[in-house]
DNA sequence: CGCAAACCCTACTAAAACACTATGAATTAG
DNA sequence: CTAATTCATAGTGTTTTAGTAGGGTTTGCG
């Protein structure tokens, strides 16, 4: 399936997005979001470009400009996310096609087909609106605060983290 | 999960092994399995070495040796596989500990973890046995025939495939 | 107007992982 | 002894990852 931090981050991102994204006409900055959750801006710009090329989030562009969600939350599911930054999360291992062995599905074709349903259907039963619910519910029921605008220091870019290895890379 | 060729040839191979594992004293060599199956064989020693080490096969070395499961296809599950020969199939997204967000979880990792826990499941629920039966059923349940031993010729290495891309490189 | 805040785009890169290959040693049947 | 086989380890080319770098475009605001 090939989840990697491409995927996590950009899940984490649109939370993160869902969770400010509460006012119409006042778009969330991807500055705040990647200071909150400690991602490269320069990065996420890449994720956020494609998660708006496939419809999930609109931008607002010139100064206290951001992004919103472009569907509710219960519209957008998991899969949505990490199928617009990750695309090829092909369905079987064999490309889709079945020529895993010689020009026939190999043995263990079925096994790998199946699997990968469970995948994407699991992903595809959960949406943001679960994701920020069941946040909520672990955090007593209390959305965090609306942060102000907040004009920032010039330079913005490179601001952001030098993450180190921390662990894990990929994953799932 | 980290679901790659590695895990593919591994649970292809164990199958293959098991469709021909079916008289005891009679190990069935890599080079067969291989050549039936289109792997590289000296990529395949290093997967067989870590399903040995793990308790999944048995060896027998010098002439006419092979391999053997170390337990009935019932008991071994594709889970088994993949974890050995392609280890760190970590839980959680955060390599196992909740340091994914500074020191704490961050906000995803339920889902990264629950997502885990549907992989694993799933594939811990299906047996080497499970694969056979399936096999067999489509067959037909006509099981190959056993070839015999077969001596081949000398320099047996690099006998194999030159296996092209051919779509997919990993996937799931 | 013009500055700067934000979004937008493309190309480049260091490091890691992947998928092998190569080589040789140890074991043992015949 | 010879050769078939397993066992072990090191090397290697390619691809992917996870970013950086460095611009550009839009637009609110003074």
């Amino acid at each position: 399936m090939r989840l990697t931090t491409k995927g996590r981050f950009a899940v984490t991102a649109m939370m993160d997005l869902a969770l400010h994204d509460r006012k119409i006409g006042d778009p969330v900055s991807l500055m705040s979001i990647c200071e909150r959750q400690n991602i490269s801006i320069s990065y996420m710009e890449q994720l956020f470009s494609r998660l708006r090329r496939h419809g999930l989030i609109s931008s607002v562009r010139g100064p206290g400009g951001g992004y919103h969600l472009a569907r509710p939350m219960p519209k957008i599911s998991v899969i949505d996310i990490i199928y617009a930054v990750d695309e090829h999360l092909d369905a079987t291992l064999c490309g889709g096609g079945e020529n895993c062995h010689n020009q026939t599905r190999c043995i263990t074709h079925d096994l790998w087909y199946a699997l990968n349903q469970q995948m994407l259907n699991y992903l595809r039963s959960v949406s943001l609106g679960d994701l920020v619910a069941q946040y909520a519910n672990r955090q007593g029921g209390v959305l965090p605060p609306l942060a102000s605008p907040a004009r920032r220091g010039r330079n913005f870019r490179n601001a952001a983290p030098k993450r180190k290895p921390e662990g894990a890379r990929d994953a799932a």
